[in-house]
RNA sequence: GGAGACGUAGCCUAAUUGGCUAAGGCGUCGGUCUUGAAAACCGAUGGGGUUACACCCCGUGUGGGUUCGAGUCCCACCGUCUCCGCCA
């Protein structure tokens, strides 16, 4: 959530902000002019709760005093004041709601540093690591490679479920179990972070603190009978862990690692990487979440994306980095850094990471703070990133991987996990 | 699912049968003192309206209600704990 009171003062900016995201509405017009409406109902009836307060103070100390007579008179006129009070708060409400709804669909500020640019065409690169491998032979895409091993079954996955889903089998399905765990332990051993299984079904409240509600709604599965949502990332509960929390200064940064599934309906991508198990319903991801100070916010964005990296280094896997230009950016996002690997079957980078800082707004819409040394309550940063996607890690290795003679070898790093060498 | 107890500020704890300003402690920050620290003492320590101050309003889990007036009474919901039931 952006600061309202910020709105108010600087509505240009704010403007100009949602311009260079492509999302330029009179959301901020209308704000603006229910933020004036809503104040000047707050003075209205502010002065008359003074009023009323001051009154029933009054019938207090005349009953003390046995002067009943001046105090029935008093009760009589605190009715009327009551009265009136009663009809501006429900209108006053009614604008309240109506602003604070309004609040949640402005989206983030991006960051001073953060390309301007259209679309995902105007993302800029920021580094390379790694070279892509040249094929003696001709690589097979993973949707190719995986039934005939009869490693990934796409046939029975949409026979259980529909499109985008696939049943993982044998050697594959350990070499996912064996890709979350050693990210779980290079974040927990390595960089330092806690290890969190968090639900992955939660409540309204939870995922409209990180972003994800009220404006994607349709991109949620929902239980129907306890209007519960499944998580569509880690950072739903890993950003709501601390709703409504104050967190103590030297305790920060909190830097909590999960696995978790996740769940999107992918509304609106029909058409969009059909093929193979790249964009699914379901799909792991080992996930990163900071909780930091303002004050650290910028480097640890810079930090938690190289532990990211340091993923794919370890696994061998080309990739690059880019920032995402503000077109381009994701609404709770003021600057992210997407990681994109090295795909044969694309024969280009995909993106297998997004890391990102939301700097105050998901600890704005979530009320998470912390004290600062002058003793003031301030809002949290808040920073996530996938360290990685593992499914698509999965494919990664399956194609960067693959043998002349159609298998999948192992990489070096992996081999403890999985006890051989090669798979298929 | 059933029964009971409970929910107060960053934390812990008070508040006659409804009545003046939610008292006190701890922690934290600032100050005095000190070579430095501790202790002691003083002050500050939720949100909002007002350009800012003065001032005012709100804030006792959430939302309603009763009342001139609600931490206190009533209703619903949420959560925690205890016991019972069911269950991998």
């Amino acid at each position: 959530m952006v600061d309202l009171k910020f709105i108010r003062e600087n509505p240009e900016i704010v403007k100009e902000a949602l311009k260079k995201r492509n999302t330029e509405d009179d959301l901020i017009d209308e704000i603006l002019n229910l933020d004036e409406q809503r104040r000047a109902f707050l003075k209205e009836v502010e002065n008359l709760r003074a009023e009323r307060n001051k009154n029933s103070n009054l019938v207090a100390r005349l009953k003390a005093e046995k002067r009943f007579a001046e105090a029935d008179s008093l009760i009589e006129q605190g009715k009327e004041i009551s009265e009136k009070i009663k009809n501006l708060e429900s209108e006053l409400k009614q604008i309240e709601e109506k602003l604070n709804n309004k609040l949640l669909y402005v989206p983030n500020i991006p960051d001073d540093t953060v390309p301007y640019g259209k679309d995902e065409n105007d993302n800029v690169e920021i580094r390379r690591w790694g070279t892509p491998r040249t094929f003696d032979f001709e690589p097979k895409a993973h949707w190719d490679l995986g039934p005939e091993l009869d490693l990934l079954d796409f046939d029975r996955g949409a026979k259980l479920s529909g499109s985008r889903f696939t049943v993982l089998k044998g050697d594959i399905a350990l070499l996912e179990l064996a890709l979350i765990n050693f990210m779980v332990d290079l974040h927990t051993k390595e960089h330092g972070y806690r290890f969190i299984m968090p639900p992955h079904l939660v409540t309204k409240e939870t995922i409209t603190a990180t972003g994800q509600l009220p404006k994607f709604e349709e991109d949620l599965y929902k239980t129907t009978v306890d209007e519960l949502y499944l998580i569509s990332t880690a950072e739903v509960p890993l950003g709501g862990m601390h709703r409504n929390e104050v967190l103590e200064l030297k305790n920060l940064p909190l830097k909590y690692v999960s696995y978790t599934p996740c769940y999107r309906r992918e509304a609106g991508s029909y058409g969009k990487d059909v093929r193979g198990m790249i964009r699914q319903h379901q799909f792991d991801k080992v996930e990163l979440f900071w909780y930091t100070t303002p004050e650290e916010s910028n480097e640890a964005l810079e930090t938690l994306t190289a532990h990211a990296e340091k993923v794919l280094q370890l696994l061998e896997l080309p990739y690059r980095v880019i920032i995402l230009c503000s077109g381009d950016l994701g609404f709770a996002a003021a600057k992210t850094f997407d990681i994109e690997v090295w795909l044969p079957s694309y024969n280009n980078y995909k993106e297998i990471s997004s890391c990102s800082t939301t700097k105050d707004f998901q600890a704005r819409r979530g009320n998470v703070r912390y004290k600062t040394k002058e003793n003031k309550l301030e809002f949290v940063h808040t920073l996530n990133g996938s360290g990685l996607a593992v499914g698509r890690t999965l494919v990664a290795i399956m194609e960067n991987y693959q043998t002349a003679d159609g298998k999948i070898k192992i990489p070096e790093k992996l081999i403890p996990y999985m006890g051989k060498k090669y798979i298929g």
